[in-house]
DNA sequence: TATGAATGAGTGTTCATTCAT
DNA sequence: GATGAATGAACACTCATTCAT
């Protein structure tokens, strides 16, 4: 499964021919990034973090904004790959995982592992997102939408067979989507000092997600 | 309740002799840093909005960081004032409100009242709290402590009283924060533009929280 | 009569209010834009000639191009100053300047007097004009324009008295302003270190042109 | 006569074994440097333009400022090519043209002709001379020498036969030149948009010069 | 010969902050 | 208390030029 992947993988994936000191300026960038925000970053900063020129910089991506979107469009793309690609939905509607537990348990683990792997890139991404336009738009287009779209399939398919409680379909996607990403960023953006019992709190997760929508008999 | 503060209230509480000016530097401020971002909004854009000097910021507050923290921490602590106000939780505790179901009904419905009506410096808190030190130093030591201590209690009586799941107490705290939070977070921050049903979203979560903590027989 | 004016009193005239330190970047400006060209002459440098930091010249002018045109549009409409002005006619056409050779030698004597006063900015003008869309614009509406209609009617009575041959208007004052320009550009900025009989100069310069526009017996 | 030469020509002349990248920069160069001015111009642009790498300009031209004297340095040349080369003023000064007028014509068309075709070129030579030495120190040697030197024997000889008025000889060819030159900066620099009757002014350019500089009887 | 990645000094401009008025 | 002119460091970005390939 694509969970594998990290940071420099999906950015190779999408930008072909990357020079070393190019891959130098990525890396230095999304820690930079990640750490004090795109504003308040510098080109000087990120240069010098790479151990280039400042020009450098500037003779791969146009403007700052442009290293911006050639870190977080890999992302996006990748963080839906698993939702628009079919193998993931068959195995998952098809075969073992016929459950919604484990449809909930099979996507809870596989996202929270490639968030884990990429965690600056996603950092940088929900930070940024309200203020450029263009990434509302990309998130928009490609997560809100491509994501909605598949979960809705399956949602509605668990709702027919009675497995979880008649509410709006996007409801129990937003409420699933915000418990998961929820522990997300509690875990790694807000309290990433604090003890965390990982397997227990995802487990927790789980099971909360899978007691909120599953009717009571 | 306190759930009818807005922004220049709470302000004024924290700030006494607060001039005219000093009124509109304010507001000005969190239109801006709410926009754009702290990092990304100038003194001088704030001078124009406001109507004021650029000197005259800094004769109010020492530094650009002196302004933001002058409109996060009056937030903050209004933020958790029912946390540790007794009348809430004797409310909650002692009189009518004395099921689980009633104390999440409370908190959301109060809460996101109160989210609602200072939703500009909301957003600033969370979008400026990864960046800061001294607001990360703050957030933890009145939030999630504070109210962290006071939901501990109730949570843990509701335990004692068979009422929630036996899962860590920690965990069903983040649970429905992150539930609340995460309706707010969608609905004002990434997809405000969307058509909402707010009064159906947030009985839906409630019922979430509740299905996703409370034993089933 | 107007030539008396020098550089500063023109722009202190479209620019009231004007700082000390605003007129320094002025002065300062003008030398370097007449020294090395507009393009070729840094902010920077002009900052260190005017004795003011960098800041302050975009404190006063927004832009460096806003410099240029602050410098210039003055030059440009004191230049034509004498053409609208009703007075500076009448004296020629009424009183005792009612012979071409006295239009000419009037004109000859009061512009180029103007123009050697303001050597640098002039300098400036013709050498920025064909590299700015809006100083042509300017130049054309205001100089080409203005100073074009007034002569056209001295030149058009002179014709009509046979006092001047019989060539199309726009040609005789194109050879009239072209002898005039031809010996300010030969003496200051061509050749400026060549030994000028100046006077002697200027009743060649003025001969040659009655000689070329007045008709043999 | 010489009159017939182009850009490319005159350039392939001073320097031999040019090749087809070369051509193309030289061209491009050219068009940039009239268009916007030297030092608006940057060597990525010419590159872009010609179609070569960046580093292909400065294999063949070690700098920027190279790259101008190359494409001015045959100008000059070519400039005062007829005035030294003895032919051409045998032809004026013994056979048929032998009276100041023809000498005026000939001189006049044929230099008009030579600047028409050569119209970028002579731009940059205009707007770059006052910015740089050894433009100025090359101008003064070659033309205003050279030519001088030729045209004055040949007005002299005029004054002899008292064809032309006697004013200081350098002040006729001064007020010659500027004649001409006026008509085409005007013509192809200040208006070019202007509609011109290109075959009258120069008839009325050459009238004005003989009346200003032939007595009256 | 030609390339284009890399450079680092330099560009015009913005910044938070100071201070005399 | 309020102003806004002044600052100079920092900003994103461009420049002419070099050099390994």
């Amino acid at each position: 499964m694509s969970s594998q992947e990290s940071i420099l993988d999906l950015i190779l994936k999408e930008e072909k021919n990357i020079t070393n000191k190019q891959k130098k300026i990525l890396i230095a960038a999304i820690e930079a990034f990640s750490d004090k925000g795109y504003a308040a970053t510098s080109t000087n900063e990120i240069a010098k973090k790479a151990g280039v020129a400042e020009g450098t910089i500037f003779r791969h991506y146009k403007t700052k904004k442009d290293l911006l979107t050639a870190i977080l469009t890999p992302l996006v793309h990748t963080l839906i790959a698993p939702f628009i690609v079919k193998d993931f939905f068959r195995k998952v509607l098809d075969l073992s995982y016929n459950t919604f537990e484990e449809f909930i348990r099979a996507i809870v683990y596989n996202r929270l592992e490639f968030l884990k792997k990429n965690q600056a890139l996603f950092k940088i991404l929900i930070q940024e997102i309200p203020f450029h336009e263009d990434l509302r738009e990309l998130f928009k287009e490609q997560i809100a939408k491509k994501i909605f779209k598949r979960m809705e399939e399956l949602v509605d398919s668990f709702k027919a067979k009675g497995e979880i409680i008649d509410i709006p379909t996007y409801s129990s996607i937003r409420l699933t989507v915000t418990s998961i990403f929820g522990y997300f960023i509690a875990r790694y953006i807000l309290l990433p000092e604090a003890k965390w019992n990982d397997e227990e709190e995802i487990e927790t997760t789980i099971q909360f997600i899978l007691y909120g929508l599953t009717p009571r008999k």
